[in-house]
DNA sequence: CTCAGTATGTGGTTATAACCACAAATGAGA
DNA sequence: TCTCATTTGTGGTTATAACCACATACTGAG
């Protein structure tokens, strides 16, 4: 294996506290092969199962989605040293519902995870294994807020959904959220003066104030308006 | 360790494929602690942390959010022999951002999780650790499609979002969806009516035919409507 | 077959968000 | 301090979805 692959790999969530030689060990044992792409190649298809995942060791690629009528959604990117695919391939009976596009010439590491499931107990399988939940755990708590905060109907249920989970995590009523406006309106999947004028209502009804990033929630007014 | 709880842990995807001596072994290391409750009250409250998931034994509780404003909303419902908690207990810094509550008398099962990363190579815990993981994994898939096909701001284009997955999933252009209508709307985040508007123009338009819960999808017309 | 109950579709109305154009506020740098 | 660029807010219009009432289609039990 060359070095900056290992390199690569010793710095990447996945491998997260394995030695070298236990890395070593793992990449023989998951037969992992190495490939280069050219801008715009297919890594993956959707429709295809795989059951090896990606790392970027240089370039990136772009996860996308092109239905049946013609029409592309870009998902993400993944920049080098980053993971794809790790969910199809701890399942591998899974059909791949997006397509993974080559974003710029590219070097991908394979690991076929398969392997990993059959070695029984090694040291580095276990450390594997307990990285890959510690990432998927981590990407699941992601997707669980996200998905409660954009469940609701109207902008202000989302907002109230949004602000009422940063006032949990900070466990303050007043803080500053990480987004601007624009950000805030697309993580809330809405658009943004809709969004602006939305505060501003919800100013005026005494919900909260707010300036720029920084927001104070008024529990005083018991609006059961989400 | 009453037998009804062996019997409970048997059958939970957390122990597959675990012997009995494992799963007590298990129990036994991950300081395993067993509490009743009557029906309303709180088990675990938002804005706490926990390093334990709970199983439920007998009875069901509710994942709800209450927020500053008085607004409630029920997530989901766990019943008997499912659990909860499991992405807090491996993340135990993270605050809880939901209330877990009795929805009747019930007997819950705490399991320690942070004694599983402690506990170095036993042959449980590797097991433990990739049914957590499979666990984990899979529930990511389904928050990752849902996502993606709550994303669109129409209606049009989350029935397009939708219907390509399980285009994709069947590997056919005609096929039975598992929803009836209403079910569909709530999945979508949609209201019934307009939901199934929108399904008559996409039909005037060419794009697919339903009936019911067949739907036929036509990629002839390439419109791209999304 | 009939009936009752459920599921689905449609018209009409209202509420809400998207969209467009632009003004006001803010912040960084000369 | 004075640009200039960026961010944010607001008015007005249009598109879309929610909502309500109801007609029609389907399903299963008797």
């Amino acid at each position: 294996m060359k070095d900056d692959i290992v390199y690569a790999l010793k710095h990447n969530a996945l491998f997260r506290g394995m030695t070298e030689a236990e890395i070593h060990a793992a990449a023989a044992a998951l037969k992992s092969s190495e490939k280069q792409y050219r801008k715009g190649d297919y890594i993956l298809h959707a429709g295809d199962t795989t059951d090896r995942l990606g790392i970027v060791c240089s370039g990136s690629v772009t996860i996308e989605s092109n239905d049946i009528w013609g029409n592309n959604t870009i998902l993400s990117h993944v920049d080098a040293g980053d993971l794809f695919a790790e969910t199809y391939a701890l399942l591998p009976t899974q059909v791949l519902l997006v397509d993974v596009v080559a974003n710029e010439p590219c070097r991908i590491l394979f690991l076929n995870m398969q392997g990993l499931l059959q070695t029984p107990t090694a040291e580095w399988g276990g450390k594997l294994t307990a990285n890959l939940l510690q990432i998927s755990i981590r990407k699941n708590l992601t997707l669980s807020n996200r998905s409660f905060q954009t469940a609701p109907k109207t902008i202000r249920g989302r907002v109230l959904a949004y602000l009422n989970t940063v006032s949990l995590q900070t466990g303050r009523e007043a803080f500053d959220i990480p987004f601007d406006r624009q950000q805030l309106a697309d993580y809330l999947n809405v658009e943004r003066t809709a969004l602006s004028k939305e505060l501003g209502r919800m100013q005026k009804d005494g919900i909260l104030r707010c300036r720029r990033s920084h927001f104070e929630l008024l529990p005083a007014a018991a609006a059961a308006t989400a």
